[in-house]
RNA sequence: GGGCGUUUAGCUCAGCUGGUUAGAGCGCCUCCCUUACAAGGAGGAGGUCGGGGGUUCGAGUCCCUCAGCGCCCACCA
């Protein structure tokens, strides 16, 4: 034998992935596996990875999305698809500014002293440096990216999207500058759109108080729960309809602290139920009361500085104060002059927190801002939804993500941060406004030559949006857009539905004319083994990094797949889980070693099907399955069957009955071996490749040793082709009943303290056509279950001095001497019991009048056939039991 | 206040368009270091499918209802 001719014997008996993952993971980027050409003529299919954020570390959900980007990728690429796979980062301002100003101040610098030049060159500093961390991080989970086409949200060419997209939109109208309530983070010093907060509840207050009316008539009772509000109250709001409130409209009532006149106006808005009816309105400092201020007339007020500390506006006592300290301070004086009427504390109340740094926000007019028109962009980006354009997967996301654009107000995309892309949009001292694409010298309306660009810099949304597409190089029309350009399916958390896909769809389809992507599949957030959110103060977060230190990255990939459901919101996902992933590569690694132990490399060769044994039809008809089942599955973006077949295939199939079965021919004399090799090696070889897409390591590690001519590499391998003839029923039924056999005799084993070592006869029966091919397998008996089987017709009647197993299909027959009669009579009873009560229902089935005319034809046999067959085995319970007395 | 999801074995979950003796992994018990694998093999215990009602010949599977848990959206001060 050749050295390839032991291919197998060279294996050792653990799988090592630290050893075999990182040698694979250089060696396909480096041949170029991954790299995607333009021009191959075969259908593309391209899925863009969802940027991470350069400050990130790769955490589980993370792991999830690439697992189940690289197992699509990888099973295109191998249905012969040109696959591309397009990595990059996203800048991310606000997290990004934030860590770098952290890691300054811990220098002792400020941003701020350092100026926005400085600054903005220290973050880029920081992100050579560390940012790549993540990207590093990605490579080791195998994920099949093209690096060569690796993009970053702020580099030249996406910059330049940015520029397009936002003065193709200015110039359709779709963008304005206006001054709106924004929603502003005080810690952060930041605008947010309206997707960037987060409501949750919290325990506040509800204070009511009096206002005074002018004319000294009594008084109006309002409540808030933000009372230091009042401070920029400029009117009171009440329902029209109102009949407490109708004489009242129109009069004003005074202020407290300063003696501001401010009048009682109606509007719809207020709810007669609520409260008091009368509401305080405090346009500059909430979005309700800023829209009735509008409707009534009402001045503005602005109390808050930047960092939600009171301004000069308020009386000089509160100047200064920190909202909270403002909280108690006015509640204080208002009660002081005898105006506080009642309190609620604590008063559970949603309030709107940053989804960054999850201080409070507080609604706050931070001078003219940007504002996409988003209300005129959902129209296309739902009708794709409703008529299946765009296909949610799961589906239910389709209704959440349709209901979500029903009612979106614009969308504030400026935010006063220095990292970021800055808003093309320039100032002339006359206040003239010039966008354009390159930095323009003039004021397009008068010609000044004094410009100055807008201080802020855009939503980092407002460059993801564009990613399907600039990435490939819009708006250029290059050969990668027309070839990749839309992409196959979007990959993410359901988390960022509105934040990002819906932006998508939106842009995608304003900007290209195109629906960005064909289908899109929202994973679930992973929690931990007990279904509870991973965090560090509950110390269960699970590390990937650490799990492929571990275990092994297909151990991670396998054990996410086989999470993967769909079924929930939350997927759990337990150390536990990603250690049975590592037991079931090795499971594969030591059946290969036993298959290629004799194998002399080359393409299997399946022997010709008149040389085939039973178990051989059996494993082939499995297998089958198996390929139909993972196809089903993976179309359907339904990754935790796929992996689950598989496992159940590999395992409980090939191992469990498959191997065990063919050792027999394996170790036999003449031709055996050989058939029975190649006949493994290729069920094994068509195995892998199935694996392949979600553990590509350990699968490319095995079948390198096959020693195959063509192709290199199993990432250039093809998707295995249904193979219908393999399909075979008879060997699957023949096959049945031999395990039937070799289990029920192993049970008796079991039952009765027989040692595996002991050897002796059994008699089978079973149906007539199946005796001969039945009997075909006694020396797989022998192996298996230990006795020297003969097989007779099921019709034979009791041997005296045996006992009789009752099988489903058949029974066997084994001498009485070897076991206790107390430990048998236990046995049968037991399973005479379960017999019984099967037996029962299915014979109250078939009494029912109702059952046998309106159920199926096929049904009602069915359960005919069944009938018969529980009364046959308990008729040879009954026997058995009356023999032993 | 709307909407979505979920409740099946000790734990975590599968059960597609209603008809299988209700499954898997982990955990647990017994036996086995048998020459692919002890990260393994063989056998086993364990569930009236959250409660109630209904549709149907037949419901874990469809409908209603109640309850628990989780999430999303929302301008009730």
């Amino acid at each position: 034998m050749s050295d390839t001719a032991r291919a197998g014997a060279e294996m050792a008996t653990r799988y090592d992935p630290q050893e075999v993952e990182p040698r694979w993971a250089t060696a396909w980027v480096e041949r170029g596996y991954f790299t995607a050409d333009p021009h191959s003529g075969k259908e593309p299919y391209c899925i863009v990875i969802p940027p991470p954020n350069v400050t990130g570390r790769l955490h589980v959900g993370h792991a999830l999305g690439r697992t189940i980007e690289d197992t699509l990728i990888r099973r295109a690429r191998m249905q012969g698809f040109e696959a591309l796979w397009v990595p990059g980062m996203d800048h991310a301002g606000i997290a990004t500014q934030v860590v770098v100003e952290r890691t300054l101040r811990e220098e002792g610098i400020e941003r701020r002293d350092l100026g926005r030049e400085a600054f903005v060159e220290r973050v880029w500093a920081w992100k050579e440096q560390y940012g790549g961390e993540i990207v590093e991080q990605i490579k080791r989970m195998g994920a099949s990216l093209d690096w060569t086409r690796e993009r970053f949200t702020m580099d030249e060419g996406l910059s330049r999207a940015v520029r397009v997209a936002f003065v193709r939109l200015y110039e359709a109208d779709l963008i304005y500058r206006g001054e709106r309530l924004v929603n502003w983070c005080p810690t952060d010093r930041t605008g947010l759109s309206d997707s960037e907060v987060e409501h949750d509840e919290v325990d506040g207050e509800l204070v009511t108080f009096r206002y005074p009316l002018s004319d000294g008539s009594g008084a109006i009772e309002v409540a808030t729960t933000r009372v230091e509000t009042m401070l920029g109250d400029t009117g009171i709001a009440v329902h029209p309809g109102d009949e407490r409130y109708t004489a009242l409209v129109g009069k004003t009532v005074t202020h407290p602290f300063d003696g501001r006149e401010i009048p009682i106006v109606a509007d719809h808005h207020v709810d007669k139920e609520f409260g008091t009816g009368a509401v305080k309105v405090t346009p500059a400092h909430d979005q309700n009361d800023f829209d009735i201020a509008q409707r009534a007339g009402l001045p503005l007020i602005n109390i808050l500085q930047a960092d939600a500390t009171l301004n000069d506006a308020v009386p000089p006592e509160f100047r200064g104060l920190d909202r909270y300290a403002a909280r108690t301070a006015v509640r204080d004086a208002i009660e002081a002059k005898g105006l506080l009427v009642t309190e609620e504390r604590p008063y559970r109340h949603a309030v709107g927190h940053c989804y960054r740094c999850h201080s409070e926000i507080e609604p706050w007019i931070a001078g003219l801002q940007w504002f996409v028109r988003v209300g005129e962009l959902t129209g296309p980006a739902k009708e794709a939804a409703l008529d299946g354009r765009v296909v949610f997967a799961p589906e239910r996301w389709q209704r959440s993500y349709t209901a979500w654009l029903d009612n979106l107000r614009d969308w504030n995309i400026s935010r006063q941060l220095w990292w970021g892309h800055r808003i093309p949009a320039w100032y002339c001292p006359d206040g003239h406004v010039t966008v354009a694409i390159e930095d323009p010298a003039v004021c397009t309306e008068c010609g000044s030559g004094e410009l100055r660009q807008d201080d802020d810099v855009l939503d980092t949304w407002f460059s993801s949006q564009l990613w399907p597409y600039s990435t490939l190089g819009w708006p250029d029309e290059t050969e990668d857009l027309r070839a990749f350009y839309p992409n196959a399916v979007l990959v993410t958390g359901y988390e960022i539905l509105y934040l990002w896909v819906a932006r998508m769809v939106m842009a995608g389809y304003e900007l290209t004319g195109q629906l960005p992507f064909r289908d899109v599949y929202l994973n679930s957030i992973v929690r931990d083994g007990q279904g509870r959110k991973m965090s560090k103060s509950l110390g269960n977060v699970i590390d990937p990094i650490e799990m492929i230190d571990r275990y092994g990255a297909d151990a991670l990939r396998f054990s996410l797949a086989r999470a993967a459901t769909g079924g929930q919101q939350d997927i759990p996902l337990s150390e536990d889980a990603i250690e049975a992933g590592r037991n079931f590569a090795n499971k594969l690694w030591n059946a290969s070693r036993l298959v290629l132990r004799a194998y002399p490399g080359g393409v299997p060769a399946l022997p010709p099907a008149e040389r085939l044994t039973l178990a051989e039809r059996w494993l082939l008809s499995r297998h089958e399955t198996c390929l139909a089942e993972v196809d089903a599955a993976l179309d359907e973006y339904r990754f935790a069957d796929a992996a689950q077949a598989l496992y159940r295939f590999v395992w409980s199939e090939l191992c469990d009955w498959g191997l065990e079965l063919e050792k027999g021919r394996l170790d036999a004399a003449g031709e055996e071996p050989e058939d029975a090799t190649q006949l493994l090696a290729w069920v094994l070889e068509r195995t892998l490749r199935l694996l392949h897409p979600i553990v590509p390591f350990v699968t490319e590690e095995i079948w390198q040793r096959f020693g195959l001519p063509d192709p290199e590499s199993l990432s250039l391998a093809s998707w295995p082709e249904a193979i219908e003839a393999h399909r075979d029923p008879a060997a699957e039924t023949a096959l049945g009943a031999v395990q039937e056999i070799v289990t029920a005799i192993r049970q008796f084993r079991s039952k009765h303290g027989i040692s595996p070592k002991d050897r002796f006869g059994a008699t089978a029966g079973v149906r007539a056509d199946l005796a001969e091919v039945v009997g075909s397998q006694a020396d797989a008996a022998l192996r298996l279950a230990g006795v020297t089987l003969e097989v007779v017709d099921v019709g034979r009647d009791k041997t005296a001095a045996t006992t009789r197993l009752a099988l489903t299909q058949g029974w066997v027959e084994l001498s009485a001497d070897l076991f206790d009669s107390a430990a048998e009579r236990d046995r049968l009873s037991k399973q005479r019991g379960e017999l019984d009560g099967t037996l029962a229902k299915t014979a109250k089935k078939l009494a029912n009048e109702g059952f046998l005319t309106k159920a199926a034809p096929e049904v009602v046999d069915q359960e005919r056939a069944k009938h018969d067959r529980l009364v046959t085995q308990l008729a040879e319970v009954d026997a058995q039991l009356a023999e032993l007395g």
